[in-house]
DNA sequence: CTCCATGTTTAGAA
DNA sequence: CTTCTAAACATGGA
């Protein structure tokens, strides 16, 4: 469940339980996922310093080591999360990266292994180097509708282009759509500039809020989308059955009474 | 076996 | 140039 609060909780959990501890070994169980360095590199750039920072740019983690003079990336691809290990266990299955420390430690575990484990100078050299937009969450009103009114096509596929908006991935754009009321191929140019000024807030609002929900559906609030965004799945606000429609190459799911486009 | 999945990148068509 | 689509990537689950 790798989009924006994945990730936030991620970054939160590291906080907790990988900063500020000298790391005594690093083992890289799928090279393939290193981009720009090499598991050797990893290794001495790591060993022996603490982690003292993290921060988080739409779906990439980044973990300072001491002296903040280089940073390790994480993208989570389609499938990967960030756990907590104590000293006696075996790294988990599907472990990519495993840091230790003299007590504990923590794996990237990515059963699909999309994902990416690199190195770089600063965050924002790599968000440059990217070519990312804007963090969702950093992201002012104004300049929001303005990044929105530039382009054409679907609001959607917009949303999701992390070029344009870091963070926001199917299911979250699927929840944003939900919580606005409009259907999942409307089109931007169909938003005047209140429905444009009310879609800021509601993406604040949704990624806040499964934020605060530790990015677990179950603990979303009653009228979400996202617990029953599967089949046989019902509106949680009328109880009609969801449908389902492709919008730039992903399915997405919404209810077809609540949005319908005419008020919601 | 087939199809699908929370992501990104690349190539190609309009 | 923009917008949209499809494929590729790796792999597990239904």
């Amino acid at each position: 469940m790798p989009e924006l609060p994945d990730v936030e909780i991620f970054r939160r959990r590291l906080d907790r339980h990988g900063l500020d501890r000298p790391v005594r070994r690093i083992t890289v169980a799928a090279p393939d996922l290193l981009e720009g360095v090499s598991p050797q590199s990893l290794g001495r750039l790591l060993k022996n310093h603490p982690l003292v920072a993290t921060h988080r740019h739409g779906k990439y983690l980044f973990v300072a080591r001491d002296g903040r003079d280089g940073w390790l990336v994480l993208h989570f691809g389609m499938s990967g999360s960030l756990e907590p290990l104590e000293s006696g266990d075996e790294p988990p299955e599907h472990a990519c990266l495993t840091v230790r420390f003299d007590e504990g430690g923590i794996a990237y575990v990515a059963p699909r292994r999309l994902g990416l484990i690199g190195w770089t100078e600063s965050p924002d050299a790599f968000v440059q180097a990217h070519r990312l937009g804007p963090d969702a969450l950093a992201m002012e009103r104004d300049a929001f509708v303005a990044a929105l009114v530039q382009h054409h096509g679907m609001v959607k596929c917009w949303l999701m282009d992390q070029g344009r908006i870091a963070g926001i991935g199917n299911v979250y754009a699927d929840e944003i759509l939900f919580q606005a009321g409009l259907p999942p191929r409307t089109g931007i140019t169909a938003l005047e500039r209140e429905k444009a000024e009310r879609l800021h807030a509601i993406v604040r609002r949704v990624l806040s809020a499964a934020i605060e929900a530790q990015a677990d559906p179950g603990r979303l609030p009653d009228d979400y989308l996202l617990p029953h965004r599967e089949p046989g799945g019902q509106c949680p606000r009328c109880g009609v059955s969801l449908a389902t429609v492709e919008a730039c190459g992903r399915r997405g799911w919404y209810c077809p009474a609540c949005q319908s486009g005419r008020g919601g």
